[in-house]
DNA sequence: TTCGCTTACGATTAGCGTAAATATT
DNA sequence: AATATTTACGCTAATCGTAAGCGAA
């Protein structure tokens, strides 16, 4: 299956539609990676070029005009025509290319698979992703069920065998908290705060070899189900910065932890085909330019002064050293290779909207995404 | 019924419907107002955004892709629900505002009739276009059929009785000439040359009473006659450059007459309710506004100095002075109020391609338009 | 050599984020 | 008073038009 995108110039009207179901501008423009203004400027851009008021707005209240009402319609059913079409397009065009099947968890992986779909499309490649979990990921790789394979360290131990890795990014390793938390305000926090907190244990062993953290008895075996977990209440998680990509829980806050980082790493068999030009080939240095450019787009590592942008990946994947765990109590999940962070090729020196920064967003996972209420 | 518009936000689409129908970057670029390098700029700006290539390009022709086919028909069908959406959401949103007719004859005041539409949206005024012919128009006015009618002088006699009126736009005077006619190449013309020519009766008496033309034996009731008639190689024909909004024959050029100007005015019964506030006063101020606007989108007037930018009108409606038709052959159709025209709101100092500059083309227009092959 | 698409470049416009202002409950 | 939207403002990115580049007929 082809990895969907959004078609292009339809930005004014998902922000409709988004707030058209939010009927509220600061969730809606959270939602949409957006600043409060810059949504509020939108929609009254796009109300002002349609020549329709479509929202009666108050201080306290927002709600749809009848034009308004009328134009969801159409727009709903326009936006599912353009996308489904674009994706049917993709699908046919991408007939007939060699396959490469991607193993993924989760976790802004979906981003960064769709990004490096976009960017290989004028390449003789097809994108194939699979959704897996922690445990299964390395074993399908290994069996050749998959081709490739988006792996997230420290959460996943060190391969072995004949599995060969390239890193694509570093990004902050985030607490994921409910919104009502205590830690919900602060912008970043300390390892030592972490280990005064029960987290949600990740489906593989090993997976956080630190001293001094504490487990819940909940244990997730897919990426997503962590969050889900936090929503729900059942503990905080540890998780990539990249995760807010995919899962826009308006009730979960994600605080970078200082001096944690997470590293997204491209694998594949060794065995396989990687000359120059081989799909496979391809199909990773896509990944990897798309993980730089996805991370890049992360708001800047607030607590710290340098940026969080891409890890410089050579543009032909190599392997890379990985992050060992020391058993250091009050060091552990820390990576302590700043200071020589490249920027991606686009990296925006903008400030960004807290905590969440502008992108393109599902509709599906809009309609589809969860209505957990505060707990 | 409602003016149509355009959704916003699908200028690249349009674009690459036009150029799909088309298939030559230059005429496609000439319908869409916009220049060559500009068109090119947004279809591969397309193209990297969808991450396909819609088009096979070689200095000598342009075809299209098997992706681009099938975005073709998506393209197509969503651009055709957005717009029909659009208009119907109009349509209800203006349902039970007083309405009132308007009646025009072309060239180019289908364009500021839409463009009154979005100015006047959050106004309870619903704008009912009625064409019509050179002949008929003024009666209709007094005859109660229309309350406001889009006059183009000279063409059309000095109004008596009961009509009042306001100067909304002057602008050039154009010669429409064939493609391939000896004139094709001129960026402007002058009177006398005119007069070597056979031009196009327009279906009014004293239309052109200017001694020293000479008129061929077909006569035109509705002004787009003229401009059919002139790719038919019937004859030429006058009109004001505004025509060039709405009629877009590919094998047409409209060349500017040194020193002549057609003037836009917008006329209504004086026994009419134009209290400030009344329908029929926000129609003919949103129609004077968009004169304005549109007029101001037009290129510079080439060959003089002065800008051919909308002529001064004031907010509130009132008469004002009427070109006179001199007896003077050599100096007719002249209106020598140059240098005391103000710009309009949004006045582009940029400069234009030629002849035709940037703007919104209805689809429609395009897929009906005519397919007259050279003479 | 001509035709026609692309690239380069300067300039304008649009859009976003921060901060301040405003309005309603 | 508190909360939520709008306005103001500086900056960046996108886009247009002119002019130059360049490849195919």
């Amino acid at each position: 299956m082809v990895v969907s995108d959004r078609f292009p110039g339809t930005e004014k009207v998902r922000s409709f539609l988004v707030l058209a179901d939010e009927l509220h501008f600061g969730r809606a423009a959270r939602y949409l990676h957006l600043s409060q203004p810059a949504l509020s400027q939108q929609i009254a851009a796009f109300e002002r070029e349609i020549g329709l008021r479509l929202f009666h707005r108050s201080t306290r209240q927002v709600r749809l005009t009848e034009a308004g009402r009328d134009l969801l319609a159409v727009a709903t059913s326009a936006i599912s025509v353009l996308d489904t079409g674009l994706a049917d397009v993709r699908r046919r065009a991408g007939a007939g290319r060699p396959q490469v099947r991607i193993g993924h968890v989760g976790w802004g992986t979906g981003q960064v698979i769709a990004r490096a779909a976009r960017v290989l499309a004028p390449e003789p490649v097809q994108l194939v992703p699979t959704y897996t979990n922690f445990g299964n990921q390395l074993n399908q790789l290994r069996h050749g069920q998959v081709d490739t394979a988006l792996l997230w360290r420290p959460y996943l131990p060190k391969s072995h065998g004949d599995v060969e890795e390239a890193t694509a990014a570093v990004v902050p390793t985030c607490l994921v908290v409910p919104w009502d938390h205590a830690l919900a305000g602060r912008s970043s926090v300390v390892v030592a705060e972490v280990g005064a907190e029960r987290l949600i244990r990740i489906g593989v062993e090993d997976a956080f070899p630190v001293a001094g953290m504490r487990f819940v008895e909940h244990t997730a075996d897919y990426a997503v189900d962590t969050l889900a977990a936090v929503a729900a209440g059942v503990g905080l998680a540890l998780c990539p910065r990249l995760a807010e990509w995919d899962s826009v829980h308006r009730d979960l806050r994600f605080i970078p932890i200082e001096g944690a980082e997470s590293e997204l790493v491209v694998a594949w068999r060794s065995t396989t085909d990687t000359a120059d030009g081989s799909a496979v080939h391809r199909a990773v240095r896509g990944l990897c330019q798309a993980g730089r450019e996805t991370a890049a787009m992360l708001p800047h590592h607030s607590g710290t002064a340098h940026p969080v942008g891409a890890h410089p990946v050579p543009g032909h994947p190599g392997s890379v050293q990985l992050p060992s765990a020391p058993a250091d109590g009050s060091a552990g999940l820390l990576d302590a290779r700043r200071g020589e962070h490249a920027r991606g090729p686009r990296q925006h020196d903008r400030a960004h909207p807290a905590p969440l920064r502008r992108g393109e967003v599902l509709p599906e996972q809009h309609q589809a995404r969860e209505r957990a209420h505060r707990r």
